[in-house]
DNA sequence: TTCCGACAGTGGGGTCGCAAT
DNA sequence: ATTGCGACCCCACTATCGGAA
């Protein structure tokens, strides 16, 4: 199949907003590939390259290549050449790759380079990846869309399933089941603005720890043991501390999901800097072990002693995890029986922040393992702080945003009569907000570098954040966590914003 | 007819490791 | 030795479509 054919589709697709029509023009496209196209053209449409990451970025992408006049690419020689690049590395490697990748893109035509800048750098923007691609191939095979989604958050890829449902039909979906060894994508949350709405959401659940930490997913078979992250990177080499947990364990084969942690000596949390960067070390592991040794804590069992456990409720697979794992190992947890349990619930939620977490995950019992979803069944409450920060610039965005004035400069007051940058922010903004904030910050710009435009240090806006980090990047050493505005706040003047260090006051254990 | 779940898009800060400077 | 870049951790929120209620 050429190139072509998928930029053009690509272009149909982005260019329609009706879902079904974005899924009837993909299954007509898998339709057509021929067998040895199907491992490329379903990644490529779901917005993926099957090799994954190449290192090739937008500063490597940066200079324009005249295209080709002619379509003559074929998906499998531009898959072939991808496969090259990426296996370019050591000295010279980055201008090898730059060379490689200019002239693949020289034998692409503008529209042809359009869809390869968008695979190769990850934002295809058509308005369809994964979860519309897996529609597309249902559709193109017959198949119940609901078993090809099952499959592929089993198999925790699409490709795989794809080609076997292309080669073998419907029928050899059944093929994809729980295996200790192969992991399976993770259950994820959704958010809850407070403990009683949650609970009132559920009814009888399980209120547990949210550890801020890092998701891992540990198989074992035996002696064999791996651990997988959340996108199910291989990371057993890093963390051999789990390793050995997990065969402490009673359980000769199992499955379980849980978080790995930094701990200091008296059991409180270490920054999640600190748990990211030890998880991140993967040269000299040993080093960086001693230094900031992590732990495991379990929260659920999808799969033990050759059992599945994905479809039982929540409540049963957590005694499975009960028998298998002891306490200490386990997320701690209260069980509620509904909103008249509340307070009891509210108790747990304050006494894990004083241990320094940050939050609960409430977690329907009744409620089986949805892998890849972000079920209903599990809500996170996490506290919000509130500030008031002054705009001191703003970017021009990308995509759907672009002619908007989108990312924030945000402020906050100094002993000396300035500001200084907290972070920045693109979040929480509607459409009329953007359009509004354009308009205002353009008169009151008073330059530009680049995409970014100053502006006078006049607009008051209030912004929700989850906490303060350190930071090397800003003046005042501190960061803000996951900044979003909620308002503006055009009845208060800058001099009225919160200041630097009342924010620090709030945050002593960061504070540098 | 209205409501709500699921997706895609738009980017944020930090850290590590590798290659370039 | 330092800097720049890309990959991946963590992540919130809005707009939209289309099926559920």
């Amino acid at each position: 199949m050429l190139l072509t054919r998928l930029a053009d589709v690509s272009r149909e697709v982005a260019a329609t907003s009706a879902r079904s029509r974005k899924i009837a023009l993909l299954a007509e496209l898998f339709r057509d590939a021929e067998p040895d196209d199907v491992p490329v053209v379903i990644p490529y449409l779901a917005g993926r390259l099957p090799q994954g990451r190449l290192g090739i970025g937008w500063k490597l992408l940066g200079r324009r290549v005249e295209p080709a006049a002619e379509p003559s690419l074929t998906v499998r020689e531009v898959d072939a050449r991808l496969t090259a690049i990426g296996r370019v590395t050591g000295v010279g490697s980055q201008a090898e790759r730059g060379r490689l990748v200019g002239a693949l893109l020289g034998a692409a035509t503008a529209d042809e380079q359009r869809f390869l800048l968008g695979l190769i750098t990850g934002e295809v923007r058509q308005g369809a990846l994964e979860a519309v691609a897996v529609e597309g191939l249902a559709q193109a095979t017959g198949a119940a869309a609901v078993d090809v989604r099952r499959a592929v958050m089993l198999a925790g890829s699409l490709q795989t399933v794809a080609q076997v449902l292309l080669t073998d039909g419907p029928p050899a979906l059944d093929r994809f089941r729980l295996t200790v060894g192969r992991p399976v994508l993770p259950m994820l949350a959704h958010t809850a603005s407070s403990v009683s709405e949650a609970v009132g959401r559920l009814g009888a659940c399980a209120v547990e720890e949210k550890l801020d930490g890092i998701r891992v997913q540990v198989h074992r078979d035996g002696a064999e043991v791996r651990l997988y992250t959340r996108a199910l990177d291989d990371i057993t080499d890093r963390l051999p501390e789990l390793t050995a947990a997990a065969r402490e364990l009673r359980g000769e084969r199992f499955v379980l999901d849980g978080e790995v942690i930094a701990l200091d000596e008296r059991g409180r949390p270490r920054s999640f800097q600190e748990t990211a960067g030890r998880v991140g070390s993967r040269v000299d592991v040993a080093t960086a072990a001693r230094a900031v040794p992590v732990s495991p804590v379990f929260f659920d069992a999808l799969s033990v002693d050759g059992r599945d456990l994905l479809d039982l409720p929540f409540a049963e697979r957590h005694a499975e995890l009960a028998r298998l794992v002891p306490e200490p190992m386990r997320v701690r947890r209260t069980v509620v029986a509904g909103p008249g349990d509340l307070p009891a619930a509210e108790s747990f939620l304050a006494e894990t922040l004083d241990r320094g977490h940050e939050g609960v995950v409430v977690k329907a019992l009744d409620a089986p393992y949805s892998a890849g979803r972000r079920g209903a069944s599990w809500l996170k409450v996490k506290p919000v702080h509130t500030l008031d920060l002054v705009v001191l610039a703003a970017e021009w965005g990308h995509g759907r945003r672009t002619g908007r004035l989108s990312n924030l400069h945000l402020g906050a007051r100094t002993a000396d009569g300035g500001f200084a940058m907290l972070g920045k922010t693109f979040k929480g903004m509607t459409d009329a907000m953007l359009a509004w904030q354009t308009e205002r910050l353009q008169n009151l710009a008073v330059g530009s570098e680049g995409p970014v435009v100053r502006v006078r240090p006049e607009l008051v806006v209030e912004i929700a954040y989850d906490g303060l980090q350190r930071s090397t990047r800003y003046p005042a050493g501190v960061a803000l966590r996951f900044a979003r505005v909620l308002r503006y706040r055009e009845d208060k003047r800058p001099d009225e914003a919160d200041t630097v260090e009342t924010l620090l006051a709030a945050h002593p254990r960061v504070a540098p």
